[in-house]
DNA sequence: ATCCCGTTGTGATCCGGCTCACAGCCGGTC
DNA sequence: GACCGGCTGTGAGCCGGATCACAACGGGAT
């Protein structure tokens, strides 16, 4: 469907890196030298780029696709946890302390990535006063995130968090329709439940309690959402 | 019954933020300066520090006593993410991106904490390498803790919970005793139940469950550890 | 058109943990 | 000592979601 980009020239690449959020106002030349340095890697959907435990010596920057964030738990069960887009960079972590990779990091899409050796980049922030501060405010941004993710579990049962969740995508990825807004993002029941940390099942069941109450409508894998304010007041945890 | 420290010299002052790991190898001068603006802020156990959504213009050093790191939910529920303690630094996510508190501070006993005001500690920032180099480092363990309180979340039940937070507490408050480890933080049933995000009830019932099994023995509101693999398995989602 | 395989839809059953309701207990305080 | 407030111990009942088991659907490949 989307056009494939199997490769990218070097005016391409250095705009995606200044693009980033990361490394702006960062020494051009520096960022250039990245760019140049900076391995090109394709995935296609499904493939595995790094796994929860391994030695994580590179960061990406996603140019083309979707790549899938999670953990794994016990019995092949796995929780999502975020989903990388054109232009997110992601494997900060792991670069940064040297320590193993806290996640694992599988393509949903096929993917064109940018792959950073930690010593350039490393090298750079060393002497990058503005790249410590943007990887600080990116760490920080994640820190909230997660905080925000434990409170969901916490706090919020399957319906709440499946609220949440649905809001956020629609604002995030939400088209308007003559509906209402549809969420862009094609994602199975299974794909959102990974989200959530729930069953396929209980996913199914609540969807279809909202379409019954007109606060969703369900057409062939796609949700569209016509009743924003319903979803927001189901997030909390007040009842109605 | 721990001696009250009601004021802090000078000396001991630079003493607290030198041994603090974020300040480790920066310029001498630059943290003795930031001794010296630093407030003294003494706290009684249960007296409030900060709350979720405050706005956040300092970061703390503990010098004395432990603090409660929580977040609240519905119905006046609260989840206890961590417990800082004396050499600990807490409040840097506010601070450093400059957005409201993600979570709120409780004294869980009698404390004493240096404040850092925003303006002096961001100047030592922008100005010294070393710092944005340790407090990348103290984001990101930050980071491996909460991914790993998500998981424990998403793939463990109150049981495996239960004995991957004694056997931490274990190792990190633990005395040796005759009849096993002894777990030094006096933890009500209740504190513990805030820190796994279930009911004080069901932690009871688990505790009995073990003592039963000669994992553990209570002894008025102390735990004590008998037989650590027998946690370290139940902490496994492998059941035994 | 046919065959598949991944997805959706839906009931039956089971179980962990919550809620509620008390009953000791232990340590302080007056 | 007598009283009180916070902790501990425990049972009854309920409920949200997991598990299991199918049926039906739809879209791609051949």
């Amino acid at each position: 469907m989307a056009t494939e980009q199997l490769t990218l020239g070097p005016e391409e690449r250095r705009k995606l890196l200044r693009g980033s959020f990361i490394f702006r106002d960062v020494d051009e030349a520096a960022v250039d030298r990245l760019a140049g340095v900076a391995q090109l890697r394709t995935l296609e959907r499904g493939q595995h780029l790094f796994s929860q435990g391994d030695d994580g010596n590179a960061l990406y920057a996603v140019a083309n696709g979707l790549v899938r964030i999670w953990i794994g738990g016990a019995a092949g069960k796995e929780l999502t946890l975020a989903m990388m887009e054109p232009g997110d960079v992601f494997g900060e972590i792991a670069l940064l302390d040297g320590l193993s990779r806290t996640t694992s990091a599988t393509a949903a899409a096929d993917c064109a990535l940018l792959v950073l050796g930690r010593s350039p980049f490393l090298e750079v922030l060393r002497t990058d006063g503005n790249l410590a501060q943007h990887l600080i405010e990116l760490l920080c941004e994640r820190m909230r995130n997660n905080t925000e993710t434990i409170s969901d579990f916490a706090f919020l049962d399957l319906r709440g968090r499946l609220a949440r969740k649905l809001h956020e995508l629609a604002i995030a990825h939400g088209e308007q329709t003559k509906a209402g807004l549809l969420i862009g993002l094609r994602l199975s029941q299974s794909e959102l439940a990974q989200m959530l940390g729930v069953t396929r099942e209980a996913v199914n069941k609540q969807l279809h309690a909202w379409a019954d109450k007109s606060v969703l409508k369900l057409d062939k894998g796609k949700v569209v959402v016509r009743d924003m304010a319903a979803l927001k007041r189901a997030a909390d945890p007040v009842r109605d």
